[in-house]
DNA sequence: CAATAACACTTTCGATTTGCAAGTGAAAAT
DNA sequence: ATTTTCACTTGCAAATCGAAAGTGTTATTG
């Protein structure tokens, strides 16, 4: 096993886990948009190739930011769920939402936000861990 | 020129532009680091290769997150400073280091905290706005 | 029970990107 | 005048990406 790692530094080790193309568009759409089998994500706007996502989410597990599971009644579709690690993502995912909002609308026009904007504008904090809560609630049922 | 955002959503688009393995290790080593020459960066400890570094300081000035300038004094060392979409980075890179730094050790036990991880761990905003504070001052003389 | 559909991948392959090393040209220092 | 420094650029092999098609297993439907 190769050292993915650059440097000792830990914003440097972060980007080596979640600093490319995919790995925090996976988090959000788990996080914020509820999505959790694979074809919830293959299905997604970003239009994420099927190969692509299958070796995120084996890395994902492998840094154990999600884990891999089944439902008691299907053995088919596989239910991918954010661990605390994951969880843990939150605000990395809010402040990414707040500077894309304000900063790229003007080489991006079409930027459209979500219903949480408002509130995430007016109460970052209270935000985050509203998010996370709400993500608890909906994996413990 | 061709559309490089995938979809609407802020936190896609602004993956769109820093969601790569070097941009934010850049604007890390401006901000935090104090770097701002060619030289500076490919001198540091990630040790980028000098024709990413190119492109990606030519893909930053486009998005007007830097620019590229002169010293009085000097006509051959380009000087790179980041303009407020780039200094609005702060809170990303901050966050990243707080979750680099609590989540990354099972995996990569060498990480060695700067100075400023216990202010950061202490109070996270106010570090924030230190750190922006002190960029600017840094770059006003 | 047989056929079909759905899901979660895997494989293939051309295109793009990365990373290393070497080279270039202009400015500054000696 | 020569050497060094700085900021790149170029060349090339290796790795990764991305679109499409294929595979195998598990529901579902008639």
């Amino acid at each position: 096993m190769n050292n993915k790692f650059r440097c000792n530094c830990p914003i440097t080790s972060a980007l080596d886990i979640v600093g490319d193309r995919w790995t925090l568009v996976i988090i959000k759409q788990m996080l914020i948009e509820g999505k959790k089998t694979f074809k919830d994500f293959s299905e997604s706007e970003e239009a994420i190739a099927t190969n692509i996502l299958s070796s995120r989410l084996k890395m994902l597990e492998e840094f154990c930011i999600i884990t891999k599971g089944k439902l008691p009644n299907n053995n088919k579709t596989n239910i991918y769920i954010l661990t605390q690690k994951g969880i843990a993502l939150t605000p990395i995912i809010v402040e990414l939402c707040i500077w894309g909002d304000a900063n790229m609308r003007d080489f991006q026009p079409g930027i459209i936000d979500g219903e949480y904007m408002d509130a995430l504008k007016n109460n970052k904090e209270e935000c985050i861990i509203d998010l996370q809560k709400k993500y608890l609630e909906k994996i413990s049922n």
